[in-house]
DNA sequence: ATGAAAGCGCTAACAT
DNA sequence: ATGTTAGCGCTTTCAT
């Protein structure tokens, strides 16, 4: 108890009003007299006075604060969707909690402290299905999912549109000349892993190929993974002309993978990323990639997250965010 | 005005005993009979109560929050400061609120919203120093800047030894044998890349070698800058065999630029970076740089912002961590 | 246009 | 060991 500071009770003394007439030019109250006013403001600015956001909380019954739940902070694309929901929840005068956020236990417990403590007014989740987490969301709370399509009523959600992703990386291998496509997931426990495999595998059905297993190799989103995956195929002769990484730190992985065995990138095999990340195009060679709009995901889901808060009747929705091939030179036709 | 929510007072009826003994029950208070606590706890477990952490930050005047305020929240060295004071802060039972602070209006909004308003106890600057920011930063608030040392009393920091980083990169090349080494700096307006830029200078003065001011270039971290640079030096012969660049992006910059110029890394010309980025091994050739531990750099700062929240007469203390080379193959022997 | 009273849900201080 | 009373600094409602 050492609230340090000014009250509005000190302020209308001074002003010799009421501390309600300083609460009415605090928010705006258009019934003060202009001179009245202006006798609160000259006290406000004689003390130094600045309102308690916690007692206002308190009375209003609001925060203004959101919480984001994440597997991380660093990963580049967490980061960028982190980037754009605080600039929009500060846009819309809520603030950001972000938390980094590796397993259920620490899930549960933020669940706890952050919400249900009535800390915070609304929750974003970057890969909710990752483990078993989502079974910490409370219905009731004002949620909205990143990264996943929510697979319970009531619940918004945005994401990229993963299962495009993938086929369009796909589709423009195989309109290169490419008969035999690798491809290297993230996390199978993750969503967009496994919808960015469906693309890849409708691209090549419907190109009247049959996929070939041996040809799927798994990792984890690391470079260091993707290159024990392509060393591990490199075993045995070379049975395909390109690759389709599902992200672009696993592409890099592929391609150093792939020159440490004097095959060329994109000569003998091309490689195409997911991310665009910001040195996609300084690598060697410049990345061919699909790019997706991570910070416009995490504005989106603010956005979403704000409206269900302030008009909770609203039916959620959920949102799938484009994405975009950029060509740069990890690929050519094949020979 | 919509708290939803079951409050003490209900527990309070339901366990037939008062507000207070609940309140006694919830913070642990040994003095509780255990069959008091039992009916509590019972009470507590069929009404769902949950503290509200608002009506209890306004009665202890504590609110365990912590506000860190960056230029971003995207770039990997601030993202993992970031991540580092979370956990640290976590861990101490506090929370933290990360923004992304463009400028000095943003800065000025922020503090009034986040710190005057008392919404958070404590604050973390990032780069304080790179704008005018630091005026608005309130010194009887509990605040540690990180990136800079501060330039007034009282208030702790947490940085990087850049001194050391600018020397210990320049010295490396120097015992390669390299003669002429360029440097490529990161924004002017930044501490960092003054104390790196000193280093630098002071390892050639120590070689008995004098700083060529042509061969100092301007970059802004990004590899964009970097290219440029190069490109600038290359419209002329080449009058250096190794370069020095201020962080990892712009070294990968400058490799591209090089490149595309025929110029060999490091056959021709030997680069070096900072930071040590995740893909630094998976860059092509895996780029040799000095090492910072910025997720330590994040903690160090949050305990030692705790610790001033939490004893105030502490004195400020302000810390500069090691760096350490990391060297691959960007780097070899001068021919 | 302004003031007075009540209350937000908790903790702290003082009874008992 | 537990209850009672008073705040914390605001907003809201109802008077005036």
């Amino acid at each position: 108890m050492k609230q340090s500071g000014v009250t509005m009770r000190d302020v209308a003394k001074l002003a010799g009003v009421s501390h309600q007439t300083v609460s009415r030019v605090i928010n705006g109250d258009p019934s003060v007299l202009p001179e009245t006013r202006q006798r609160v403001d000259q006290a406000v600015g004689e003390l130094g006075y600045r309102p308690n956001a916690i007692a206002r909380s308190l009375a209003e019954g609001r925060t203004h604060m959101l919480a984001c739940f994440a597997p991380n902070l660093t990963d580049y694309t967490f980061a960028n969707i982190i980037e754009g929901a605080e600039a929009e929840a500060r846009q819309c005068g809520y603030f950001l909690v972000a938390s980094s956020v590796p397993d259920e236990t620490n899930f549960s417990n933020l669940i706890d402290q952050l919400v249900s403590s009535r800390r915070t007014e609304g929750l974003l989740v970057i890969n909710p299905y990752i483990d078993s987490r989502h079974q910490y969301i409370n219905h009731l709370f004002p949620t909205v999912l990143i990264g996943s399509v929510s697979r319970e009523d009531g619940i918004g959600s945005v994401c990229l549109n993963d299962e495009e992703a993938g086929y369009q990386a796909t589709r423009y291998l195989l309109d290169l000349g490419h008969c035999s496509i690798a491809c290297i997931t993230g996390p199978t426990s993750e969503d967009c892993v496994h919808d960015r495999t469906s693309g890849y595998q409708r691209a090549l059905g419907e190109a009247g190929k049959v996929v070939d297993p041996s040809l799927i190799g798994y990792g984890d989103w690391s470079a260091a993974t993707a290159y024990r995956v392509v060393e591990q195929w490199l075993q045995k002769p070379l049975r395909f002309s390109a690759i389709f990484a599902q992200n672009d730190s696993m592409a890099i992985g592929a391609i150093r993978a792939l020159r440490s065995h004097k095959i060329r990138v994109p000569e003998d095999v091309s490689v195409i990323g997911v991310d665009d990340m910001p040195l996609a195009s300084y690598f060697d060679p410049p990345l061919t990639t699909i790019r997706q709009d991570t910070y416009a995901i995490g504005r989106e889901a603010a956005r979403l997250l704000i409206q269900t808060i302030e008009n909770p009747d609203l039916p959620n929705s959920y949102q799938r965010l484009p994405v975009e091939l950029v060509v740069r030179q990890s690929t050519q036709p094949c020979k």
